[in-house]
DNA sequence: AATGAATGAGAGTTCATTCAT
DNA sequence: GATGAATGAACTCTCATTCAT
């Protein structure tokens, strides 16, 4: 049997993912739920700790996510796996990954935040390949993959294979 | 003298651009804009049309803006001014679309739809190039003037020149 | 030409006798009479100094109407002339009247006060027709009076000449 | 123990029924009814809810009190016992009745709705009593009916026992 | 753990009224 | 006399949060 506290969770999550936080009543999650309203308070203290919850089991799988790709060891390789992360996303981590982009206006730069470690690397990394100008393609990769990633979560940009490798070649990856 | 017309859409695009739409209240408008909280609905009925009254502006500013580029007979020139918009934004301008890009989790398309001209154009003119794939490419081109849209309007992404110049390589521009 | 002033008077009349007093706005006033909100309050002082100028205007219309009933010699012929009253209210009148009626529940009864010379003269009148018991009789016909008063202002109330005679009857008239 | 619903129900009807509805804020009825002025909004949607709720509690009072009425065989005790109820309200219904027929102005006419079972035994009865003219009769009746609920209603018109009296002989009840 | 009635601060909105022009 | 922009108090309604059970 799913406990309350997980049914509290899914369906918050279902809500601030597709409606954003603060237009999601407390109402709203509980109905969702299947629960008393109360019962969000006695978990999660308040509607904030919920959202923090939520943002604990995203760092959770992202770490899960990230980890593999952060040992790999051949930079062209580790640059495509990077690029290929919007691509792939689905379920819980998709869901959790717009619940917090639409709210990047307003918060602390949760997302920005866990994905530190890879970009560190990617700078790094563009050091080692002796380009012209390791800053500047660093700095163009970034701002293509952040921008892959809010297309792919505001907009549901077409994520098709053919565009992929395309971007790929772009960077002779 | 400024209209107090004036100096509420002022203050609205403001916070609507920092603290998004459904954060802000109609107290915080009036009072940033130095008047009395009732003028807000007695020149604009209610909060969404006072937003719908900056959606127009923006409609109207950005007709200015893209009709030049529009006009642009050479493929390649075309582009590269298409390109660099997201790299020129300022000012009341900026704000807009950074009020708009914000809304668009809730609401009708209104940013993607003003866009729809110019897209259309990059498709044609993509086809005219002849690219092994052009489909691909232009989609390519696509995402990543979307990503570069939203990083600079969400992130405050870097918005430096030697990136602009290494993304036109990328597309030999 | 019609003068702004009367056309206030006129908008107002037509707006508190159909929507009521409190649900018609100052606005919907100035907006039927086709002038600037602020002239109410130029000629009026206030929106219920605007309702006592149609209420004094009634007491004059008033006037002239019950004066004649009121001179009546005749017992039978005036009590026939007061129950015909409502068969025969129209225009200004009635709409003053429904006007003044609605307003019942909330304030002093207007209505009562400027009916009290006829009601004084019924009740003589029965005396004089030495009715077995004239009390009940009079205050019958007040009820009745009143009802029928009532019955045509809200109703709207059939007001056929069969009734009216058959009422006649019931009192001997 | 007064159920705090109730004590909401309970003040709403005694401001309606005096004041009318729309001169009677929600503050007004939590202030009365001891409660706050969320808890009208949870337990009735909205002022219009708690409006309806009374309306549908004088449905059911209605009921109650037309049923054996209308079960009547007998002409004229049926015409009699229709003529008293004016005389007979008191308490809750007559509040009841009070808030529904101030509001007749302005609103779907419940009133005159939950007299139509009571107003078509009435045509039938008179046709069956060989009257000379019996519409013209059934439509008198009508109208004193209905001039006497108003005048009790409006004005609280003097409910004696011989102006009652006085009115059954004029039907020869 | 779980409910749901209850709270109250604050939201958007209305409207009679004022006032500079 | 006439306008209409401007005010601000008061309105209906929302919602995160509390609390007795």
């Amino acid at each position: 049997m799913t406990s309350k506290k997980t049914l509290i969770l899914e369906a918050a999550l279902e809500l601030f993912s597709t409606k954003g936080f603060s237009a999601t009543t407390t109402r709203d999650i509980s109905n969702t739920a299947g629960v008393s309203e109360g019962l969000i308070f006695r978990h999660f203290i308040n509607k904030e700790g919920l959202f923090q919850a939520l943002v604990e089991k995203n760092d959770f799988l992202d770490n899960i996510l990230f980890k593999p790709i952060l040992e790999l060891e051949h930079p062209k390789v580790f640059l495509k796996q990077v690029l290929s992360i919007p691509f792939q996303l689905k379920g819980e981590q998709l869901s959790l990954w717009r619940m917090i982009y639409s709210q990047q206006w307003f918060r602390d730069d949760f997302f920005q935040k866990s994905m530190l470690p890879i970009k560190e690397k990617i700078k790094k990394v563009f050091k080692n390949l002796n380009h012209e100008d390791s800053d500047a393609e660093a700095q163009t990769f970034f701002l293509i993959l952040d921008g892959i990633i809010s297309s792919v979560l505001m907009l549901g940009a077409a994520k098709t294979f053919p565009v992929f490798v395309n971007i790929l070649r772009k960077f002779n990856l």
